[in-house]
DNA sequence: TTGCAATTGTAATACTATTGCATTAATATA
DNA sequence: TATATTAATGCAATAGTATTACAATTGCAA
């Protein structure tokens, strides 16, 4: 879980600043519970009787991302807290299509395949992304 | 390989129309050879000495993609033609950031993986996409 | 050839994202 | 605790991406 005082720690570890901004976003996110965009973050903020800027809430989840604190839903651009440690070079999502709940699964052998098929094709993987999109659990019913 | 003629055919077959924009799309797709956004496609088709609506482009590129004759790369929005029939519920990229080739792969281990992941985490799935990023083999040089 | 429905064009608009520069505020140090 | 430094934020402007409603056009079947 990433805490307040945690998420603190990592930013000056990195050698950046513990900034209200940077608090107001990861408490969005972990209210907000489903994978927003900037601008929902922003309107959470704004609900709370506090305001950023737009452009700020871009640059801080660009920073979160950096971090490993949080993941770009690729195909939609939004935003979740990463609850996996971060694995390096690959990301695995399970998407509901329904509440739009994103989880987060890490395979190894999904690893191993895909660079074998990458080395087939004479590429040089740099990072992979798996996505299996459908129905979740509570949706189903 | 998408023919004219058989692109003709294949709407025909959906109850669709073959139009002169979407030939136009069609024969911009083939001839840009690298993922395109729908701009980049009016933009070669405006090159031709013919004029296409972009709202229009978007809704061709929305029907291609139905007929699975275009893959729309998730990441980045960019369309390019499909090469491998279309096998329903995977997709496969190999997605070059030097020279932004994208190429399709089908492998199956994938999908039996990635369907027992979904159970495992009671989804129910309706489709895969893989994507490994890196460089190609022409680019590695 | 004609009529109809599918398709396209037009115009307006909403949403998403980025840049440069001025201002503010977090932190280290005295 | 005050202050200097500079990272971080705010602001304003702008570019790019995508969608909608409705009018005009065009492909195609009869």
């Amino acid at each position: 879980m990433n805490t307040t005082s945690s998420i603190a720690h990592l930013l000056k570890a990195q050698g950046l600043r513990d900034t209200q901004p940077r608090r107001m976003v990861m408490q969005a996110l972990i209210h907000i519970q489903s994978p927003a965009s900037p601008y929902d973050i922003q309107k959470w903020i704004t609900a709370q009787e506090n305001t950023i800027n737009t452009v700020t809430v871009y640059r801080v989840l660009e920073v979160f991302e950096s971090l490993g604190l949080v993941h770009r839903h690729p195909s939609s651009g939004l935003y979740f807290p990463c609850s996996i440690p971060e694995i390096k070079g690959h990301h695995g999502f399970l998407h509901c299509t329904k509440c739009h709940l994103v989880e987060e699964f890490h395979n190894p052998e999904l690893c191993v395949i895909e660079n074998a098929i990458a080395k087939k094709a004479g590429f040089k993987a740099k990072n992979h992304l798996s996505e299996i999109v459908g129905v979740c659990k509570g949706c189903v019913l």
